[in-house]
DNA sequence: AGGATTTGACCGGC
DNA sequence: GCCGGTCAAATCCT
């Protein structure tokens, strides 16, 4: 399913219309709420980003599928290397092995190390720019079950590269969340985690994902985006504002 | 040849 | 000494 340009923009300012809206909430409820603003505020400009670099953009965005499948950073591209077999538990990459959710940042692979308290290896990635632009983002993946697989991935750092990715090829956030669970597929993306760990569980058999966020959940994923299909926007139309979770 | 991944070694904290 | 995280040489693929 595709989108035209404009609805894609129209959905990105959407979203940070939505980001705001929950902002003011939180800013209403200061008193009692511990929720950071920070990640809001820049997911509303990261979605203005998007919005902008759909309109300007003499190309077409690169798709929804294509950009699924820009995984480099999570699974590998090379399917005969030696350690796929040795890799425990998680046989060959290409028979249909279903891996973690792409979370739109490009990681690249720097360890792998088995831990005492699990029979699963864990991977190590930092940000693929991580020299190039001092990106200090790095993220742990590990297989916490085998059947069905559940990934859990926590995420370390900041990105300081975010606004090179954003424009190539990432989307920005979809859903920001409070103190419930409720969205179907939530990746971090384009939020600032300054100093705070994010640890998601991707059940990837069926796309579920538990949260385990300590904070403030700015969890966001365009992919549901366009799979759901937004309908073109139209003068009052809040459908995309009713996806978001009223914080309470 | 260049870039990405693998994997054993190394390091620091406890 | 154990353990988790990182480094870097070796290896592999395009």
């Amino acid at each position: 399913m595709f989108f035209n340009i404009d609805h894609k923009a129209v959905a990105a300012l959407l979203h940070g219309q939505g980001c705001a809206n929950i902002l003011k909430t939180v800013l209403d409820n200061r008193e009692i709420s511990s929720v950071s603003t920070e990640p809001l505020i820049n997911t509303i400009l990261n979605s203005f980003s998007v919005a902008l670099s759909f309109v300007n953009s003499p190309n077409p965005q690169p798709d929804h599928q294509s950009f699924s499948q820009n995984m480099a950073g999570l699974v590998p591209r090379r399917s005969s290397k030696k350690k796929i077999c040795g890799i425990k538990g998680l046989g060959n990459y290409r028979d249909d092995f279903q891996t973690p959710r792409p979370d739109g940042f490009t990681w690249r692979k720097y360890g792998e190390k088995t831990i005492k308290t699990s029979t699963h290896q864990r991977s190590y990635y930092r940000c693929a720019y991580a020299k190039d632009r001092n990106c200090n983002a790095t993220k742990r993946l590990q297989m916490i079950q085998d059947s069905p697989p559940v990934y859990r991935t926590t995420y370390l750092g900041q990105h300081t590269c975010k606004a090179f990715t954003v424009q190539a090829d990432t989307y920005g956030p979809e859903m920001i969340q409070f103190d419930q669970v409720v969205s179907e597929s939530v990746t971090p993306q384009l939020a600032t985690i300054d100093q705070q760990a994010i640890v998601i569980e991707d059940k990837a058999t069926d796309h579920t994902t538990n949260q385990e966020c300590h904070i403030s959940d700015f969890l966001v994923d365009y992919d549901e985006l366009w799979l759901n299909e937004i309908p073109p926007f139209s003068s009052g139309d809040l459908s995309f504002d009713n996806n978001i979770v009223a914080f309470n």
